[in-house]
DNA sequence: TCAGCTAGGCTTTTT
DNA sequence: GCCTAGCTGA
């Protein structure tokens, strides 16, 4: 496995930063024979002076510019589908190889963790063990824990520091506004802890944020219960994730020195999904990518000016846009003048997270961010079929604020297939058919080709969607997956056990404290609670300290004092222990002698089985590390879980979490007005809200290598109310060309017409074979009525309710018609209690019946909804 | 202290 | 329509 590259010295995180090595020459001496790794044959190939080393071969010719031009900045402007991260990582192996840098000198940032792990992999295969030495490789959030666990001091931490999350944050929130006697009904805590969350995406301190922004909030305290939360944050010595790229920014602005000791470190700085970035974390990174010339120390990056903190603008805020950063780059003779290796990696065109606090802006503006830089488009797709990208890029170019790329392919496919647009009636229907298509695939009939579940994906819009389909597929028996969805660490008994580990490694925790104090129960109720949080903010110190000092007062009841006393003991060993004792022992040990696992032991619900076997998993994958604050680490940070791969399944997911993955075939459902895009993203966002949405459904698109299937349907359920709905208006922004209907062949008049009105979909007219009924004619009838202003928004009524709820003639039968669909009138002839057997859930009992669906709590697969007509009696 | 009820919310989601 | 958080009465 010798290539080379595991030679390689790494850079010593207490050393000091070597030398650049000499240019051209690796830093390892290469190895004398036998190195077949590809990276060893590249550098021997180069050694030689051949054309080009092996792993950049295979490479396009605009992919090869991208991983070859290593000096200055790069923008690669890389389309769906177009080798991305093999650009990302290629270059990485070049720069490795060409001796430019050592792997620690590296900075390489990604958003996702499973795009940090994937690179990392990639990385693997080409240079070896050499990523191992690369730890600047990660989210902006983990390296950003790596540097302020460094110099946590600098802005009033200690180094172990705990990292809230959302559920946390909100938690703590609800004190202080409760704290300040406001009323946290009218004001609620999670409201506000998205407005902590929307400015510290801007980069912006308690003092900073706008004043309107400071006065929506509680009469005008928004500003104060900013601050009064920071502050409380620093007690807990704790930090959002926020802070985690906040406070760096802050450290590097006021200790220059500092600054510059990561700005000679980093020689190559790489980021991916560059367009997703928001503005902290481009401010992070600009503050990274400074250079000062190495010649003349004193000219290095200049502390932030007073009055630039406290502005609010971007450009204000980030004053070195002017200053000092560009400045230096200017004012360094030519040929000593110090490039920024930064090489942003990203796609306008896929950028949907602006909701979140993205700013496409950024990569907009790359250009004028860094001066000099290359900008280098990638188009052509290695994935797609030519109907699909012809599909996906019509779409597209309907946006107005984008760099423009077109992605094209010239591998000619033998079964070009075009997308396809199918209607349903309900969305029960939509299920029920995306189920036999899929079964037709899996069986061979469409092709005489077996399709694999793991080869297709159903992508959603919002996860209320997914129900429909899981609904589906357990009555169909077919294996599924979703994506995304509820985590494990977000689970009751995790956080529970989580607590406990936590306020043993950081005694200051004082949320962890507060959830587990009285659980499992141990008499420790609200008025005791009080007591404690009381003297605790009244002298600023943790409970748990509080509780020692109590204990010895009569402030709290004898009962209550004795279960305190208990609950420090506990803690006072467990704490002695953690040095000594391996951790995984430690945390089975802990969850014992707390009562906690007994608690669950003696809950005689149908979940507690299921619990203690998450605990026990729990424990099992904290082997994996090597302790318990390293596992903590790791689960505040990397809050997901991987699936098994394992299981030949479908995977069901939204269309956000679906980016940068592909599939064979990909099912769209949901095109309807309302839905998608989606109503609060047009009433909220506008113009750029809809193109948002638009982005989202070029992202959908993209993702399938050789089929696409969309569907809408005529009626939705949307918060109990079924609702007759329209077709989405990026269904006619699909290019006939590229797109089929389904069920018809023949022409579907009234395409082309301009403007905005009725879609060419209203039409019963295509799928007259099978929509011919009256239910749909009917459907049909209703949407006419509805009028749409230029933004397709309806005006007057803003959906047209039938069913549930209204009267009138029309409602009537339309709803008659859908309770018949959905459910049997008939008795089902089973009865609550039965026990039943499931070809592919095995032995149950039922829970509950409604008409002909049974909700029954399997033995092994936990609780199913199916119909009755596949279980029997036992 | 807990079951049981009611009111409110309900797009996307990483870290 | 359905889930969850929070309140209330036993």
């Amino acid at each position: 496995m010798s290539n080379g590259f595991d030679d390689i010295p790494f850079f010593d995180e207490e050393e000091p930063a070597p030398r650049k090595p000499a240019e051209g020459r690796a830093p390892a001496s290469a190895p004398a024979a036998g190195g077949l790794g590809i990276a060893a044959r590249a550098m021997a190939a180069r050694d030689q002076a051949r054309p080009a080393p092996d792993y950049l071969a295979g490479l396009n010719p605009e992919q090869r510019e991208a991983v070859e031009t290593l000096d200055g900045p790069v923008l690669v402007l890389a389309g769906a589908g177009t080798g991305k991260t093999r650009v990302l990582t290629t270059r990485i192996a070049h720069i490795l190889a060409t001796g430019r840098a050592f792997p620690s000198q590296i900075l390489a940032v990604t958003f996702t963790n499973k795009a940090a792990r994937e690179m990392k992999e990639r990385i693997g295969l080409l240079v070896g063990g050499a990523v191992e030495g690369m730890p600047w490789l990660g989210t902006f959030h983990s390296i950003g824990v790596k540097i302020l666990r460094r110099h946590a001091e600098m802005v009033g931490l200690r180094s172990d520091f705990t990292i809230l999350d959302t559920d946390d944050v909100i938690r703590l929130i609800k004190q202080i506004i409760q704290a300040e006697g406001i009323d946290d009904k009218r004001w609620p805590a999670k409201q506000f802890a998205q407005m902590i969350d929307g400015w510290k995406n801007k980069g912006l301190d308690p003092s900073q944020i706008p004043e309107g922004d400071a006065r929506a909030f509680a009469n005008g305290k928004g500003r104060e219960l900013y601050a009064a939360y920071q502050n409380r944050l620093k007690t807990l010595n704790a930090c959002d994730f926020g802070d985690l790229l906040l406070h760096p920014i802050r450290m590097f602005r006021a200790n220059p020195d500092i600054l510059k000791d990561y700005n000679d470190r980093f020689r190559y700085i790489l980021v991916d999904e560059y367009q997703d970035t928001n503005t902290a974390q481009y401010m992070w990174l600009r503050l990274l990518a400074q250079r000062s010339p190495p010649s003349s120390p004193q000219r290095g990056p200049k502390p932030y000016p007073e009055e630039a903190r406290s502005a609010v603008s971007k450009d204000e805020v980030w004053p070195d846009r002017a200053g000092s950063f560009e400045a230096s780059l200017r004012s360094a003779p030519q040929d000593e003048a110090p490039k920024v290796n930064i090489c942003c990696v990203g796609d306008d065109d896929q950028s949907i997270y602006g909701w979140r606090g993205a700013e496409v802006d950024n990569i907009l503006r790359f250009e004028k961010d860094f001066p000099g830089a290359k900008v280098i488009k990638l188009e052509r797709n290695y994935r797609s079929t030519e109907h699909i990208l012809g599909a996906a890029g019509h779409l597209i170019a309907h946006n107005e604020g984008r760099l423009g790329k077109t992605l094209f392919t010239d591998r000619v496919d033998p079964d070009n297939e075009k997308v396809v647009v199918h209607a349903a009636w309900d969305s029960e229907e939509e299920a029920r058919a995306v189920g036999e298509e899929i079964e037709r695939l899996q069986r061979g009939d469409a092709d005489d080709k077996k399709h694999a579940l793991n080869d297709m994906a159903i992508l959603v819009r919002a996860s209320f969607q997914m129900r429909e389909f899981e609904d589906r597929f357990v009555t169909l028996g077919l294996n599924y997956r979703v994506v995304g969805g509820p985590r494990f660490y977000e689970r009751l008994e995790i956080r529970d056990a989580m607590a406990y580990f936590r306020l043993v490694c950081q005694p200051a925790d004082d949320l962890a404290f507060e959830r587990i104090v009285n659980t499992p129960k141990r008499g420790l109720g609200d008025t005791t609670i009080r007591t404690l949080h009381d003297y605790a903010r009244a002298r600023d110190v943790p409970m748990l300290a509080a509780a020692v000092d109590l204990i010895e007062t009569d402030e709290v009841k004898p009962k209550a004092r004795k279960a305190l006393f208990d609950v420090i003991q506990h803690f006072r060993r467990w704490s002695e222990l953690l040095e000594t004792t391996p951790h995984t022992e430690l945390a089975e040990q802990i969850l014992e002698e707390s009562g906690y696992t007994d608690m669950w032991k003696n809950d005689k619900s149908a979940e507690a089985p299921g619990r203690l076997e998450n605990l026990k998993e729990l424990i099992r994958s904290m082997e994996a590390f090597e302790s318990l604050r390293g596992f903590l680490e790791h689960v505040s940070l990397v809050m997901d879980t991987e699936q098994n791969a394992d299981m030949d399944a479908v995977s069901i997911m939204t269309l956000h979490s679906a980016k940068g993955l592909e599939f064979e075939t990909v099912f769209l459902p949901g095109w309807e007005e309302g839905l998608f895009p989606h109503q609060r993203a047009l009433d909220e966002g506008g113009r750029s809200g809809l193109e948002e949405e638009r982005r989202l459904a070029y992202v959908g698109i993209t993702r399938a290598k050789r089929r696409c299937h969309i569907w809408f349907v005529s009626n939705r359920r949307i918060h109990g109310l079924w609702q007759s709905t329209m077709p989405s208006r990026f269904l006619d922004e699909l290019p006939v060309t590229h797109v089929e209907v389904a069920e018809s062949e023949q022409s579907y008049g009234g395409y082309g017409r301009g403007g905005y009105g009725q879609s060419r979909f209203d039409k019963a007219d295509p799928f007259a074979n099978t929509y011919s009924t009256p239910g749909w004619k009917r459907a049909q009838a209703n949407k006419s009525d509805a009028t749409r202003d230029n933004w397709g928004t309806r005006s007057g009524h803003a959906v047209e309710r039938i069913g549930y709820g209204e009267s009138g003639p029309k409602a009537k039968t339309i709803e008659g018609e859908l309770v018949a669909k959905s459910t049997t009138t008939e008795p089902s002839k089973f009865t609550v209690g039965d026990r039943v057997f499931h070809i592919k859930f095995g032995n149950g009992n039922i829970a509950s019946i409604e008409g002909n669906k049974l909700t029954i709590n399997f033995d092994r697969a936990g609780e199913k909804r199916v119909l009755d007509g596949f279980v029997e009696r036992v």
